[in-house]
DNA sequence: GTTCGGGAGGAAAACGTATTCCTCCCGTTC
DNA sequence: GAACGGGAGGAATACGTTTTCCTCCCGAAC
C-alpha cells in the first residue's frame, strides 16, 4: 500500500490518521492510493501497536433467551457507536465452555467483558484481568460492576396503579417460588398493595395454564376479587382467558397486569395487558456504557438497578 | 514470557505447539512457565502470522428477530467447534449501518461472513472479499452461497399429513401476500391439497387476530371445512380459539396445522398445535459449515433449501 | 583425529500498524 | 556566505506470533 504512493510505512500511516507532520500534497496522494486500492487499515496491527482491541466479549448462559437478547442487541447497539465489536460467546449454562470461552477471549485480548444469562439469580463472579459488567443477572461480589432489573420496585409500580384505579381486592400470581424474580416481584406486590392484597400471592410456573388455573383457585377463596397482579405476561394471559371464560370482564370486573411486556403476548392477550417494562435494551445500553467507562479507567462498582416502565394497555384502562 | 523460561520467542512457540524439534525437558520447561504465568498467547499476532483471524461477521438485519437468533445461536455453535468467534454486527436494516460494518469487518480481517435477515426476500449481495454465506435470505445472485427454509416444502407436508388423516374440505390463511415466505407457503398448500382446497387462501397479516377473523370468513363460505393450514403459528392459534368459541372442537371437528413451531405459540395454543419445524438452529448451523468450507477453499455455489420436519400435536391428532 | 550427521535451539524475517527519533534539505537571517 | 531553524518524511522500534534458516555442539564412524 505505501509502496504504491511511494512513500514509507510511517508516513502513510500518518497521512491516514492525519497525525505527523507532512504536506497537504502528501496527505493527499496517500489518500488517493488508499481509496484506490480499496486500502482499510488492518484492525490487528493497529491493535497490536495501541494496546487496545477494541473488541468486547459477550458471554451469556443462553443467547437464545427471551431476556438475553434485548440485552445483547442493546449492548451491541451502545458499543457500535464507540467503534467496539462484540463477540459472541454463548456458553449453554456450561461452566466448562465458560472457561473455554473465557481464556479464548482472553487470548484475543478482549478489552472488556459483559456477562449476562436468563435468571435473575447471581452469579458466581468471572476470573478476568479486564473490565467486566454483569447484565441482568449481578455478581455475587458486590464490588463487581452490575445492572439489574427493578422486579420489586416494577411490582410496586403495577399495584401503584391498580390502587390509583380504586381497586381494592387484589391478588398475585407469579411464577415458581424458588425463582428469584418471582419473589422479589411478590415482596413488591405484598409491600405496595399491603391490606389489598386479599390472599397470599400463588407460586407456581410462568405459563398461561397456570394463570388460567390459578384464576379458579383465586375465585373460589375470593369471589369478588377485582385485580390480578401477574408475574409475567403469559400468566397475564391465562388470566384474562379463564376471566372471560367465566363471565368476568376485564377490566370492568377484574383489571389485570402483566409483567415484561413481551409484545407478542402483551399485544395478543385479549384484551392487550397494562404490564411493567423491564427496559431490557437500555439495561444492554447501560451495561455497554459502564464498560466503556470501565474500561478507561472510570469504574463504577456496585449492583445499579434500572428502573421498570409501566405500560397501560386495555387490561386496566378499559377501551 | 519467553524470558521467564531463559528462552527464545521462537522456542517457546514451538514448545507450546509441539512443533520444530526440541527436548521433552525444554518443551516442559516452558509449558511449566506459561501455566505459572498465566500465559495464553496472543491472537492477534498469532492472526498476523498465519494470515486467518478465526473470527466472521454475522451480519443480520435485526439481530432481535424472531427468525435472526436461532440462526444465529446455530451458526455461533457450529462456529465454536471450529475455535472460530463470530463478531455480531446489527445493521438494523439500515444501507449506511451495513456499509459500515462492513468495512470495520474487513478492516479486522474477519476470514468470511454469514448474511441473515428477517424476512426470506432474497437481497442483494453484499460486497466482501472473504467468503459470505446466506441464511435465512438468499442472496439475488444465484452464484453466491444461500441457505434458505423451504417454505414450499413445509406446506406440503403440512397438508399431506392432513390428507392423510382424511380431511377433504381444506382452508388456508396466512400473511400478507407481499411476503414471498406467505406466497410460497400458499403454493406448495394449493399444490398439495389439489380440489381438497376448498378456498382461495385468505391472506391477511400475521396474528392471532387475522386468524380470529379469517375463521369467520371462511365458515360463512364453507360451514363444513374440516382442516385449517395456517401460515404461522400464530394465526392458527387465533383459528383455535375463534373456533373453540365458535362451538367447533379441534381436532374432531376442525384440525389446524401451524407454521414454525415457535414453541410459546405452539405449546401455549389449546390445543397445542402440529406445526411445520423450520429448523432454523441446523440451517445456522448449516451456514457456519458451508462457510467454513468456504473459507477452506470448497466453496459450494448455489441455493440450497432445508427440509423442514413437521411437528405432531394434539391439534390434529386428538388428545 | 577428522569428518559427517543430526538434534537442539537461537536468529531473523514476516505479518501491519503507530510512534519516536533522526536526517536532510531548504529558506531565512545576520 | 555561513549558521540556524523548522518542516517533511524516512528509519527504527515495539507490539506478539510463526516459520524458515542457521549455527553450534555432541556423538559416532572411519
Amino acid at each position: 500500500m505505501a509502496a504504491l504512493a511511494g512513500v514509507s510505512a510511517g508516513t502513510a500511516s500518518k497521512a491516514l490518521n492525519g497525525t505527523g507532520s507532512l504536506r497537504a500534497e502528501t496527505r493527499e496522494r496517500v489518500r488517493d492510493a488508499a481509496r484506490q486500492l480499496g486500502f482499510t487499515p488492518d484492525a490487528r496491527g493497529r491493535s497490536l501497536s495501541s494496546g487496545r482491541s477494541y473488541t468486547v466479549g459477550l458471554v451469556t448462559t443462553d443467547s437464545s433467551g427471551r431476556f438475553s437478547i434485548p440485552v445483547m442487541t442493546g449492548a451491541e447497539d451502545a458499543l457500535s457507536a464507540g467503534e467496539l465489536m462484540l463477540l459472541l460467546c454463548d456458553t449453554r449454562d456450561d461452566p466448562l465452555r465458560e472457561r473455554h470461552y473465557l481464556t479464548t477471549l482472553s487470548a484475543r485480548r478482549v478489552d472488556g467483558l459483559i456477562v449476562t444469562g436468563r435468571r435473575t439469580e447471581p452469579r458466581e463472579p468471572v476470573r478476568s484481568d479486564v473490565p467486566v459488567v454483569y447484565a441482568f443477572n449481578p455478581s455475587t461480589d458486590p464490588e463487581d460492576t452490575s445492572v439489574v432489573v427493578d422486579d420489586h420496585g416494577g411490582a410496586v409500580e403495577a399495584v401503584r396503579h391498580l390502587l390509583g384505579l380504586g381497586r381494592q381486592r387484589i391478588v398475585h400470581v407469579t411464577g415458581p417460588a424458588r425463582h428469584l424474580s418471582a419473589t422479589e416481584r411478590a415482596a413488591g406486590a405484598r409491600e405496595a398493595a399491603g391490606a389489598q392484597l386479599v390472599l397470599e400471592p400463588l407460586f407456581g410456573e410462568w405459563s398461561e395454564r397456570w394463570g388460567r388455573q390459578a384464576v379458579e383457585l383465586a375465585l373460589r377463596q375470593v369471589p369478588d376479587l377485582d385485580a390480578v397482579v401477574c408475574g409475567s405476561d403469559q400468566i397475564a394471559r391465562g388470566v384474562c382467558d379463564r376471566l372471560r371464560e367465566l363471565g368476568r370482564h376485564v377490566p370492568d370486573d377484574v383489571a389485570v397486569t402483566g409483567f415484561d411486556n413481551w409484545a407478542v403476548m402483551a399485544e395478543a392477550s385479549r384484551p392487550p395487558l397494562t404490564t411493567v417494562d423491564l427496559r431490557l435494551t437500555d439495561l444492554g445500553r447501560r451495561a455497554a456504557q459502564l464498560l466503556i467507562e470501565a474500561i478507561d479507567g472510570r469504574r463504577q462498582p456496585g449492583v445499579q438497578r434500572l428502573p421498570t416502565r409501566l405500560v397501560l394497555r386495555e387490561s386496566t384502562l378499559g377501551v
